[in-house]
This record gives C-alpha cells, sequence and structure tokens, in this order.
DNA sequence: GATGAATGAGTCTTCATTCAT
DNA sequence: AATGAATGAAGACTCATTCAT
C-alpha cells in the first residue's frame, strides 16, 4: 500500500467515525503513522481530502447507477437493479457512504454545488425509473418522490448495521431489500404481483472497494 | 422564553446543523445574543448541554413508544401506532432527533452508557410487537431483526425531507408509512392483507415539541 | 460567627493551602457556604482579604515581638523571649504565618511596601537583641546577621511540623527551641553556658488566635 | 542554549518568583521570547514542566544525600556532609529548590505521590545519621525526629537569603552551618565536643547547576 | 521522501468583579 | 442582608498549516 493510499483510507475510516470537524489531522497522522508534515507532503489539506472523498464516491454511485438502468428496460428490474447497487455499495463501503452522506455540510460552498450536482443527477436516476414504471403501469405508486426517499432511506440504511460476518450473505439481503422495494411500489405485471425472484438475473455490477470496517472499531474508541 | 430555554434550542438547532464537533460555543452564544460567560452562567459545559439534548430527546421518545403499544393488544394495531408515532416526532422534532441520532460518537463514556440503553430500551419495543405479530400469525416476516432496521429507517427517513409547508399534510404522509410498514411486514387478518385504513383510529398522542425548523437554514449558513 | 469572619477565617485557610493565586473566589465562596456575590457584600475585593490578613498578622507579630524584649533587659531572656513567642505563635497560627511569609509576591506594590516596611521593624527587633548580646558578651555570635537568619528560619519552621494532637506539648517544644537558640549564639554567663532553665519564667504573651488546622486537610483536597 | 532548556529555566525562575498557579504560559513564552504554541512544541503542559522539575531537583538531591553519607561511617561526618550537601545546594540552586519545597500542593495527586516518595528518601537519610549517632554515643539529642526538622530547617533556609555577591564565601558559610549542627546534636568524642575544624575534609560533590538568581529580581517584577 | 520548527487563530472554560433587585 | 444576571479579560491548550532543510 502506498502511504497516499493509507492516508486517504484512514481519512474515510476517521471522517466516519468521529465527523469531518471532530477529526483533527493529528489523528489522521498518528492514525497512519507519519507525521502531520508528512501528511501535507502526499495530500493537500484536510478539506481537499474530504472533497476528493465525496466526489470520487459520489461519482462512482452515480457511474453505477446509470450503468444500473442501462441493463434493462423494464422498470421493474431497473428498480431491483438500482436497489440491489445501491445497498451493496451502502453495505460494502458503509465508511465511505457515511462521509458522502454525513459530509456535506462540512464543505466549502464552492465545492458543495459540484458535489450537489452529482447527488441531483443521482437521484433523478432513480426518479425517472419511478416515473417510467408509473406511466407504464408496472408501479402503482401515489407519489413518486416520496417514494423515491422512501426507498432510498430503506437501501442506504443497511451501511448502518450491515456486518460482513453476520449470519445473512449480502446477497439474500440484497434480495430481501429489492423485494420489498417491489412491495412499496406495488410492482405487477397484469394483476400478479411481481416479485423479485420473477425477474431476470442482473448483470453482476463492478466490485466495490471494501472499506476496512473491521477497523471501525478501533479508530472510533 | 428564559434565556435557558433559548440556548437549548439555539443548541439542538446548531448541533442538528453543523454538528457538535463543528459548533463552537461562541456560535452558540452569537446566536443566543450573549456572551460566551453568561452561556456558562445558564448551562454547564458543551458535553452537558449535549447531554441534556439526547436524554431528554430519547427519554420522551421511550415514553411514547411504550405509550403507543399500550392502547392495544393487536400487533398490528401497535405497530402502525409505533409508525405514526416515530414519524411524527421525526417529522416535528426533525433537529432534536438528528442530534440524537448523529452525535452518540460525541458522547463522553460514561454518558453514552446511559443513552444506549435507552436507545436499545425503544428498540426492544418495536422487537416485541414485531415478534408478538410472528407468532399470532398476524405478520409474515422472515427476519424480524432486519425487518425492524428497515422499518426504523424508513420511519427515521421522514426527518430529512418533511417540511411543514409542503403540500402533503403530515397525517397523510404518517398514514402512508403506516400502510407501507404493514406492507412489509406482510399484515393480514385471515387470508386479507390489512391496510391502515382497516384499523382502529389511533389514540392521539402527546403533543410533540416542535424545531423551529424554519431557523435551519439561518442557523447554518 | 458572623458571615465576614467566617469569610476571613476560610480565606486564610485557603490561601495557606492553595496559595493566592491558586484560590479562586469561588472556592472561598463555596467554602463558606455563600454566593460570590454576598462574598462581595461582606469584605471587599480578593486583594483586600489578602491585604487584611497579612497587615493584622504582621501588625500582631510586631506587637508581640515589643512586648517580649520590654520584659527584660538582659539579651539572654529576650532572646528566649522572642524565641518562645514567635515559634508559639507560628505554631498556633500557622495557616496565617504561611500566608503571610508565602504570599508578600501577590501583594499588588503599593501594600507591598508597607508591609515589608512591618517586617523589618519585627527583624530590628530581633537584631537588636542579638546586637545587645553581643556587646555586653552575653552572646558569641560572629555574624549577627547570619546567626538572626538561622535562628527565624528555626522558630518559624515549626509551623510546617507542629500539630496539637502531638505528643509533645507545645510549651515542651518551645523550650527546647530556645535553648538550641541559646546554643546557637553561646549564650553564657561567666563561662557557664546558659540554659534556659536557668532564666526567670517568662511573662504569658496574649493569647493566640487559633488557626482552625484541623480543616487544613479537608481544604487543601 | 536550547529552546527546551531556556524554557525548563524559565519555567523554575518563574515558578519560584510567581508560584506555580500564579505563572501563566503567556508568561513563560514571554520570557523565553517565543509563542504559546512552540512552547507546547517543545514541553508539555505547564504539569509536565512541574512535574518534570520536582522529579528532577528531588531525584539529585536524594542522590547526593546518598552520596554523601557513603563517604564515611562516623555520623558526625555524614551529618556535616549531609549538612554542607543541603545547604550547598540550596544556596546554588534557589529556585529550584523553592519550587519543589513549595509546589507540592499544585502536582496533581498522581504524581504527587511519586514526589512524596522522593522526599521521604531523602529525610530518611537524614533520619537514620541521627540514629546512628545517638545510638554510637555521639550525639546527644532528646528528639531525634524534632532535631531532624530543626536541622533541615536551618539548611534550608539559606536559599532564602544566599547571595553570590555577598562579602561572605559560600564555603565559610556552610562551615558556619556544619558548625552549628554538629552544636545543636550535641556532637563530641569522648567527653570533648566535636567542631567542623575537627573533622576530615569533605569529599568535594558534583557540582551543582546554579539557578540564574541574577534574573529573579527582573521575572519578580 | 520526510520532518522538526514555528505560529496565528482558534478551542473550551474560568476568572474576578459589578449591579440591579 | 443577600443574590441572580451578566460580562470582559484571561486561563490553558489545540488547531490546521507553512517552510526550510
Amino acid at each position: 500500500m502506498t502511504t497516499e493510499t493509507n492516508i486517504r483510507d484512514a481519512a474515510v475510516r476517521l471522517f466516519a467515525a468521529k465527523g469531518f470537524a471532530g477529526t483533527g489531522i493529528r489523528d489522521l497522522a498518528r492514525d497512519v503513522g507519519i507525521t502531520t508534515s508528512t501528511l501535507y507532503h502526499y495530500v493537500g489539506t484536510k478539506y481537499d481530502l474530504l472533497r476528493d472523498i465525496m466526489l470520487r464516491g459520489l461519482g462512482s454511485l452515480l457511474e453505477r447507477g446509470e450503468a444500473a438502468v442501462a441493463d434493462s428496460d423494464d422498470p421493474a428490474v431497473q428498480l431491483a437493479s438500482l436497489v440491489r447497487m445501491h445497498a451493496t455499495v451502502h453495505a460494502l463501503s458503509p465508511l465511505t457512504c457515511a462521509v458522502v452522506d454525513g459530509e456535506m455540510r462540512s464543505l466549502p460552498t464552492e465545492v458543495r454545488k459540484a458535489v450537489v450536482e452529482l447527488r441531483d443527477r443521482y437521484e433523478a436516476v432513480w426518479q425517472s425509473v419511478l416515473e417510467a414504471g408509473r406511466q407504464t403501469g408496472t408501479f402503482t405508486v401515489g407519489d413518486p418522490h416520496l417514494t423515491r426517499l422512501h426507498l432510498l432511506d430503506l437501501c442506504t440504511g443497511v451501511m448502518r448495521w450491515y456486518r460482513p460476518e453476520g449470519e445473512r450473505s449480502l446477497d439474500s439481503i440484497v434480495d430481501h431489500m429489492a423485494d420489498v422495494s417491489l412491495l412499496v411500489v406495488e410492482a405487477h405485471r397484469g394483476n400478479r404481483r411481481l416479485r423479485a425472484v420473477d425477474l431476470p438475473p442482473t448483470t453482476p455490477m463492478a466490485p466495490v472497494s471494501l472499506d476496512e470496517v473491521a477497523d471501525r472499531r478501533r479508530s472510533a474508541s
């Protein structure tokens, strides 16, 4: 591992555990085992670190989101694909996601604009799937906007409790979430309710870089 | 309004907007319009402020939770009641709830224990309802633990987007959430699916103290 | 006890235990069981308290010193009397004496002058006894200045270790010190060494107001 | 001189002059000519500074004390040696000694224990010499405990008045003190009184690091 | 490639004191 | 006689950052 990577990993870990404002660059340097000066030699300021984390995190999410809906024209398949992807990413990169979700407020205005734009584009992907599902009659949703928020909350929540060493496999968990999502939008084909098992298998998505969740507890102390 | 109340309100507002670590007591004092010395005259340290907010917030939630399930023996009614209460509280006190949810990490170990215990007791209320529903056959849930997490995420999410001035009434929103929840647990009586409208009207709960959400934007600047 | 007396006693106790700079007026007020406002109602500022303690303490010491030498014209008797008085006062009012000795530096210049003058006059009393003893041939001292410092150190030291509940009576202790002092100045009549027991009994001096030494430990905590 | 040394020297000087509680770290930094931040770059907290001063000071004193009695088995020689050493150290390092003597109360409990233990061991050295002298019949002391306190007070006092530019040499002063000490314990060989001049010349002790006493007045302002 | 020295601005908190009641 | 409210100044200490080496 290069020193720079170590620093960026530690930043994610610490920002997630103690918040951006709650993390000192000394903590960061100590965690990596270097001096603060060395830290500045490799990466820029604390804000630079945060900016990079957020842009990369959201950028990758957006990319995956667009890829997920590109696989099919069926809103049900698209939704299930989005749900699986979103939940998987949040399960496997919970630290990065926690930072991306929680530290928007810590960004200087300039950068925040760019980040907000990415997030809006990502949400638009979801929104369009729901709209499409409604118009084709596949979904029955009263308020697509509200529904989107419900679904995102649901899929995002996984980052707060998923543990790889848990008894249930991630696959089975995201299957469950896809199923619940179809339930929430009352997905149906004709008058038969659509379930996740009825859909064709999804194209596997690009591998997610794992957050070192195991270290979370140590760092959080 | 007494000065102390003003301080506590401002603390909730600022902790929610900028995080505990990101909020300086100068910010706090400025927001209230007093000096930092005066602030210390009324309340203790920054940590005291946080502790009080969390203990009161969680304490009240637990109380309401226990009250919500006390009204009926029917798990479906209990669940709908919990959902309505939880969502309502999170919608009307989004700032307090954001602090309670997000600043556990900022608590000194000593206090954290007490807070965690309250949270665990609250979660136990939900858990027992789900278990009861499963045993009586009212619900069909594969993994009550997972389901509880889903439901809580769902109901908690409302705090991030509900706006009183929005076009949809809070009542209709929480009705919707109750409905979705019954869907998620596949609540049924006989082989007919149970919907929120089928349940008896809930006992109104104690009024929720409103967070001054309108002020959030001003303070967050 | 009047409130004012309580305050002044507590001041002596705390200044002795934690130093003037180390004592807050909150400590003081708490020790007395009043608010700081009330404290200002009864006595003046922290500096006023210190000034009063020092002027009263040194003033009384000077008075007793002058009384001690007024009883006799014999330098040996005068010295023994001074030693007994000084040691007794320091044994019974150790807290006051500690403040008087140790907090000169904390006095504002103005007041310090007055205090230094009192101290100089007190030391002059001792000095003149030693000079007289040397000129009459009663004492054999090489350097009266040095000797005075030795003797004062010796007699002052008692304040650091005397305990009324100790096994040895104060009388016997000050007798011992008088004896050692005569030894130090090599007091003699003809070629026979003078001992304390050879001298006429001293006139009892005015009663010394006791410091509440028992409380010292509590306050020092 | 390194910056760290400058800081530690200034700390001794200021703690001695104004007391630990009376010295601000700003005073300290100003005295050294650096900013407070730089000060923290070199040494730890104010308390760390105090701890180091005390542990080093007492540690060195104990070492010298043990060396002083190691030179001879004759209690009279040992006592004279201890007296000379103690007085010399207090004369040449009066500031350090003043801090060591006067700021025990400012130490946090944890550290205080360690310091008290060192002090007790040093006092035990003196005590054992007095006991030995009494048992071999060299000294005539009624109460060795009391006598030890007298002697220590005597030898310690020198730190309050010795000035290198004074007319009397330090050697002659400590000779005098050794002599007075032998007088106080009534040292004798057979029935002839023992005087300092009768003893073999003492082994010279390790050089004492001088406190910059000249600066004391400036700093005390 | 890595760091020790240095700092200005900031952190939270306590200080002694006044004053209207 | 007694105090709650209020504060400016100061307390010790940490912050993120730069720069010469």
